[in-house]
DNA sequence: TTAATGTTGACCATTTTGGTCTACAAATGA
DNA sequence: TCATTTGTAGACCAAAATGGTCAACATTAA
């Protein structure tokens, strides 16, 4: 049940593109450095979640990437299955054809269950929730003081 | 995000096991038969269920496996970590030490909550719950004349 | 036109997965 | 006691997934 570098690396640049708003096209050289991501790994990331829509990329000098939309209409639960494919925990629950089983089988409810509960995370948290977070974590003197 | 075939499997043995109820050992041979299992797959499989509690061995004629304590008693948040290992989405989450950035990673937030989601589902499901659904499964036609 | 970008695809080492096979240990029952 | 029936343990293996690197190329701004 673990989440690949593909999803942590992606969210956490999709993450840091929030974090800078309104700047045009960011340096996929920058998320990298600031992400500590191998930036020919991350090159690799950012084309599903182009392809997905998720990202727009400009070329050339002055280039880069940038959201297509803002960071609070982007949730996670469209993010992720563009860099791991779908979350389900087995394959049966999207495709029921690929086990005689599946019409009779009692744990694959509970496979059932256990996707929709990590779905709902998913679908509960935009990047606009995850910048949030972010900036609340590097200041957290202000209301520390008030407690 | 995916359950491998030990946890799969695992958890099809001990439902298995919980519908034989005070049947006495069960051979292994015949759980993989019912459930699909290669035989010397299965064998692995039982190792760390014995190791952790959940399941007695009895060797040589009319041996077999059996549960250690009742359905019920047996939750898949107990079995599952046997099989599968911590069900941690990512390994900063058990070990904040493995990455620099654990304390201040908004993204980390997020796969601790995912991970509170399944553990919830695995928490809330016994063996005996699994043995009521799938014995339900398997006789549809009781209830259905009633609607 | 050239330098600065992103894009694509080939390639690769390592680890994980999903097993099989063989030798062995223990218990039963004849 | 001995043959048979079980589970146990470990070595071994092929295939796939993971986590990259690298080089060639396409596009754009200055």
């Amino acid at each position: 049940m673990k989440l690949s570098t593909r999803g942590q690396y992606g969210t956490r640049a999709l993450l840091d593109l929030a974090l800078h708003p309104g700047e045009g096209p960011i340096l996929l050289r920058d998320i990298a450095r600031r992400q500590q991501i191998p930036l020919s790994y991350l090159e690799h990331l950012v084309a599903p979640l182009i392809a997905g829509g998720v990202l727009r990329s400009t070329r050339g000098a002055r280039g880069g990437v940038s959201l297509t939309r803002p960071p609070a209409e982007i949730k996670l639960s469209e993010v992720i299955p563009l860099l791991e494919g779908s979350i389900t925990p087995v394959e049966c629950i999207d495709n029921p054809g690929v086990c005689d089983r599946s019409r009779s089988c009692a744990t694959r409810d509970v496979w059932g269950e256990m996707k929709e509960a990590i779905n709902g995370v998913l679908d509960a948290t935009t990047l606009q929730d995850l910048a949030e977070r972010q900036k609340r974590k590097e200041q957290p003197e202000a209301e520390m003081y008030y407690i």
